[in-house]
DNA sequence: TAAGCGTGGAC
DNA sequence: TGTCCAAGCTT
């Protein structure tokens, strides 16, 4: 009896020859991209910091974060012993702060121990899943390990006219994809197929510019714009938030970064969830001290992966300093600029930094 | 196993 | 002012 699926499809070597011709002709530059795909990477620490900066993100969102991290922080050993604080200012916005400190944990473990010599030992790098592991295993080392991406994933899908979801035949792809690995070369195949994903065969196809087009089942089928299945999402839930900058003779009151959850490892602004802004007055009351309302901005509304937070952004001022509580503290604007913040909290900070430049400018014209 | 984890691009 | 999704991983 014949397996399903498997014995079904071509060989992947052949298959997939005029991808790396298409490739060589058309491949983007990047700078964590080396010349010369048939040697090992120059650089295995340029590969493994874009590929965490790429997880989940756009290659035109990570360029200018990795150019910026390689000059601060060009070697394994810079990065193994520089403080957090400059990691997260390095990754401020970028978002999935957890793979900052992912980042550095790896490293950490490769200036102690050395870069791991097999798969197995790359997985074992926090922050380092499947997809992660093998693009570094065939991109940095040249070793054919299929890595599969959400790109790489939906070409397949199409070519091979996969009507399930694929990221459930995801041992049975890999094993199928190897032999290529071992044909065309583990790092241009590898970055082939998710160059591919990324220009032609994204979300809403461009199959008449595609190097595949006539083996493409999917395209054949008139299945494209069904292929890959995908998993309904979960719900996100929405809230209301208050968001609020409390000054005093030039400090600031702000939050100390969390260890975890939401936006862990950042500084943050003080927040009333649930609280609506002409209610605020009473709740800062009970919570000791009497502060004046300067200054009201336009809300806005702040998306996150599982979250949808209205927000409406407020700054206080006080009289003088009181005691913070202990997860807060009072910092001057030169510090507050150097904190790493979420989007959210910077959007604050801009707005509030602003004003005193506005009201300071409007000082300096009364005189 | 499913939920938690950010932000911005493309439409 | 919405939806979908991106070079996914951890717990």
């Amino acid at each position: 009896m014949r397996r399903k699926g498997a014995e079904e499809k071509p060989e992947a070597s052949a298959i997939l020859t005029p991808l790396v011709s298409w490739f060589e002709a058309h491949r983007r530059v990047l700078p964590w991209r080396a010349l010369d795909l048939d040697q090992p990477h120059p650089d295995p620490y340029a590969v493994l910091v874009s590929e965490l900066m790429l997880q989940q993100t756009q290659v035109v969102t990570v360029v200018p974060y990795f150019e910026r991290w390689m000059l601060a922080l060009p070697t394994v050993r810079a990065l193994a012993e520089a403080p957090e604080q400059q990691i997260h200012k390095l990754w401020e916005g970028l978002g999935y702060y957890r793979r900052a400190r992912f980042l550095q944990a790896a490293a950490r473990s490769i200036h102690e121990q050395g870069w791991p010599a097999d798969l197995e030992g790359l997985l074992a790098l926090p922050g380092l899943g499947p997809y992660t592991a093998a693009a570094i295993a065939s991109i940095a080392f040249q070793w054919p390990e299929p890595a599969l991406d959400g790109n790489a994933f939906r070409v397949l899908a199409r070519l091979l006219g996969i009507e399930t979801d694929p990221k459930d035949r995801g041992n049975e792809l890999r094993t199928w994809l190897r032999p290529a690995l071992t044909a065309h070369g583990p790092s241009r195949m590898t970055q082939a197929l998710m160059e591919l994903g990324a220009t032609h065969c994204s979300k809403r196809a461009q199959c008449d510019s595609c190097p595949l087009e006539t083996d493409c089942r999917s395209r054949a089928a008139g299945t494209v714009d069904h292929i890959p299945l995908v998993a309904p999402r979960a719900k996100v839930r929405s809230v209301e938030i208050t968001l609020i900058a409390i000054q005093t003779a030039g400090q600031y009151l702000v939050n100390i970064p969390a260890p975890d959850g939401l936006l862990a490892g950042l500084w943050s602004w003080a927040l009333r969830e649930e609280i609506q802004p002409q209610d605020l007055k009473a709740a800062e009351a009970a919570r000791g001290y009497r502060a004046v309302e300067i200054k009201r901005w336009k809300g806005w509304t702040q998306v996150y992966s599982h979250r949808r937070e209205q927000v409406t952004p407020l700054l206080l001022e006080v009289e003088e300093p009181f005691p913070p509580t202990e997860n807060q503290c009072w910092v001057s604007a030169q510090e507050l600029r150097a904190l790493p913040m979420g989007r959210r909290d910077q959007r604050l900070r801009d707005l509030v930094l602003q004003s005193g430049e506005d009201s300071h400018a409007e000082a300096a014209e009364k005189e």
